[in-house]
DNA sequence: ATCCAATTAAGAATGATTCTAATTTTCTGC
DNA sequence: GCAGAAAATTAGAATCATTCTTAATTGGAT
C-alpha cells in the first residue's frame, strides 16, 4: 500500500476528489480547511499546515490550494486586493467582511432566491462564477 | 486666477468635490474616467492620461484614483486577484467580465431589488459596500 | 525493477501597489 | 502681493502576494 493510500484511510479522504488525485498534501491542507472555517489565506494555510507536515514549502501550499480551486473542491474568495482566501462551503453563498474583528462569514441566500431574477444581465449572458462581498461591522 | 481654477474652467469640472480638492492632475483622470466606460486600470489610465498630461507620474495616478475613491468620486473594482479597476458610474451595481473580450458590463439591479431583501444577513449587520462580480461569456 | 509522468521543494522572479524623500504648487495670514 | 505652512506631485526604491524555474522526489504503469 502506498503512502498516499494509507494517509487517505488514516484521513478518512478519499484516494481522489473530482478527478484530483489527493497526494499527502492535498489530503492534509484540504482537511484543514474543512475543519477551520475561518477562511485562511494561503500563507496562514502554510504555518497551521506544518503541524502535520513540517517539510512542506509555501509553493506547495499555492499549488495545492490552486488544484484544489480548480477541480471545485474548495473555493478562492478575494476581498479587494488582500491576500486570496479559501473555502471549502461549495453551496452558492457571499461573504461578510466584519471590519471590527476582522472575521469573514458565509452569507447565505434566502430561500428560492435565483441571482439571475434580480440582476439585469444583458440577454444570452452564460455565469460561470458568481461573488458578493460585503463589507461592514456587527453593531 | 490660478492654474488649477484655469484648468477647472476648460475641463467643465468644479474646483472641488466631496471636499477633494480637484487639482488639474485629479481633474483630467477623472474626465478621462467619465469620458471612457471601459473600466480601466491604473496603469491604463496612466498610458492615456499622458497625451494630456506628458509628466505625470505613475505614483500620481495611484495618488489621485486611491483619492477619488476615498472620497466617493469614483468606484474601485477588482476581478480576483487582477489589477484594480476604476469605475466612474455611483450607482450601486455590479459587473459583469466577459472571458471571451475581457470587456466589462455594468449590471443594474432589477428595480426594487433592495440587496439586503435577499440575503440572510447576521443580525444588527451594518453594510458599508457590497461588490458584486460576474463572470462568464456572452453566448 | 524500471521508466515516465506528476508532484514537491527551494529560491528566484514578477508585478501591482505603496512608500520615501525631495521638489513644486497651492493656500493662508499679513 | 509676499513669506511661510500645508498639500500635492514626482521618481525611484521597497514591499509582498503570487508565480515561475529548476532540480529532486514520488507514484503509477510496464
Amino acid at each position: 500500500m502506498t503512502s498516499q493510500a494509507l494517509a487517505s484511510q488514516a484521513n478518512g479522504i478519499p484516494e481522489e476528489i473530482n478527478g484530483l488525485r489527493m497526494t499527502r498534501q492535498r489530503q492534509e491542507i484540504y482537511k484543514l480547511l474543512m475543519g477551520e472555517r475561518s477562511h485562511p489565506t494561503a500563507n496562514e494555510v502554510f504555518m497551521r499546515i506544518k503541524e502535520s507536515l513540517p517539510n512542506i514549502s509555501l509553493a506547495t501550499v499555492y499549488n495545492c490550494l490552486e488544484a484544489l480551486v480548480q477541480h471545485h473542491i474548495i473555493r478562492q474568495v478575494n476581498f479587494d486586493r488582500e491576500p486570496s482566501r479559501y473555502c471549502p462551503n461549495l453551496d452558492e453563498h457571499g461573504h461578510f467582511h466584519d471590519e471590527a474583528t476582522g472575521t469573514i462569514h458565509d452569507v447565505k441566500f434566502k430561500p428560492g432566491i435565483n441571482l439571475t431574477d434580480i440582476l439585469d444581465l444583458p440577454p444570452h449572458t452564460v455565469i460561470k462564477d458568481v461573488e458578493i462581498t460585503l463589507r461592514g461591522q456587527l453593531a
